[in-house]
DNA sequence: TCTGAAAATGAGTATGCTTATCAAAAGATG
DNA sequence: CATCTTTTGATAAGCATACTCATTTTCAGA
């Protein structure tokens, strides 16, 4: 398969871990989105990408780091700055415990969440199209009325989910 | 004025600081809110209502303290987490620094944000009325799809404020 | 209006996530 | 290979927030 075909693979419901063709897209792009800001793409960060790939959901510092024994945490969160930089992975901000962490837009497809008010658990969701770009162009008025130079926009339901329903 | 009639103010744009008839009504809701929960409206609770409905806009803790010397600081987020638990303060978690609080949504009208990812800034905006409601229930499904219970939305627009588009 | 139990306060301290430090290791350059 | 630069990782430090506990305030009941 030839690299930035855009094949669309699904491994996972609702939302798969990436949906560029292949594993392989994933690292270049990583590699190059890094390069373009003079960093390098080395083992370290290699791995994190791993990881963050085949959750196919946010994980926590703690949760990346327990899932791969070579990943120091100091490094984790200094390579998750860097990951963030480049725009090859994008901080989730929940309100409670840890910060988590997914890989950015260009290697998952546009979502949004439901983030667990009890548990803190995050999962993804997509909008309809058409809701998704009314959203959108709403958005770009809203900023232009205000002078506000937007680049993203989040959105999260907040609830209790499945398991803490039945919890609690 | 009679207590519930719920006159419209709009002290500021784009968001007036809340949209109950007067300034008293505020005070009764939140005291009706905490009784709820058995929690009373104390003088220290009172004024920091007070603070939040005059800014307009969410306030950092240390902004809270700072503009009411009677405040401290360990009382302030004591009861900023009771009054986020009675349903009168909603916290707003953005990626750096403090949090930031503003009143909740029977206080204020219901909005989103405009986050500056540079200085931290959040300001207020409205969705059309249309726009809102086809969110709203496109969320609603969901939510229900995923057998997740909702209570609130969040959506912020991140980006570059104007100030900090003329420095940078 | 007293009175006493329960709740709230606030200054200080502890917790714990995150970030800075810095010597060692790895990689680039030529 | 020699040298310079970047990255690593164990540790320490920083810092927002939560906890502690003696004191003060509140409020229901006498
Ligand atoms: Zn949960
Ligand atoms: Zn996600
Ligand atoms: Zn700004
Ligand atoms: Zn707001």
């Amino acid at each position: 398969m030839t690299i930035g075909t855009g094949t669309v693979f699904h491994l996972r419901s609702p939302l798969a871990s990436y949906h560029l063709g292949v594993k392989q897209d994933v690292h270049q792009l990583a590699a190059q989105r890094l390069r373009r800001i003079s960093q390098r793409y080395t083992a370290g960060r290699r791995r994190i990408v791993e990881v963050l790939a085949a959750a196919g959901h946010p994980l926590t510092i703690p949760e990346i780091v327990g899932s791969d024994s070579d990943l120091a945490t100091s490094s984790v969160y200094r390579n998750l700055v860097t990951l963030e930089h480049a725009g090859v992975a994008t901080r989730i901000v929940t309100s409670q415990e840890h910060a988590r962490f997914e890989l950015s837009e260009p290697f998952n497809r546009h979502h949004h969440h439901l983030v667990c008010v009890d548990c803190g658990k995050v999962d993804d969701f997509i909008l309809p199209k058409g809701v998704e770009e009314s959203l959108d162009s709403a958005l770009r008025r809203a900023a232009q009325k205000e002078g506000f130079a937007p680049t993203d926009h989040r959105l999260d339901l907040t609830g209790t989910c499945p398991d803490c329903q039945a919890a609690g």
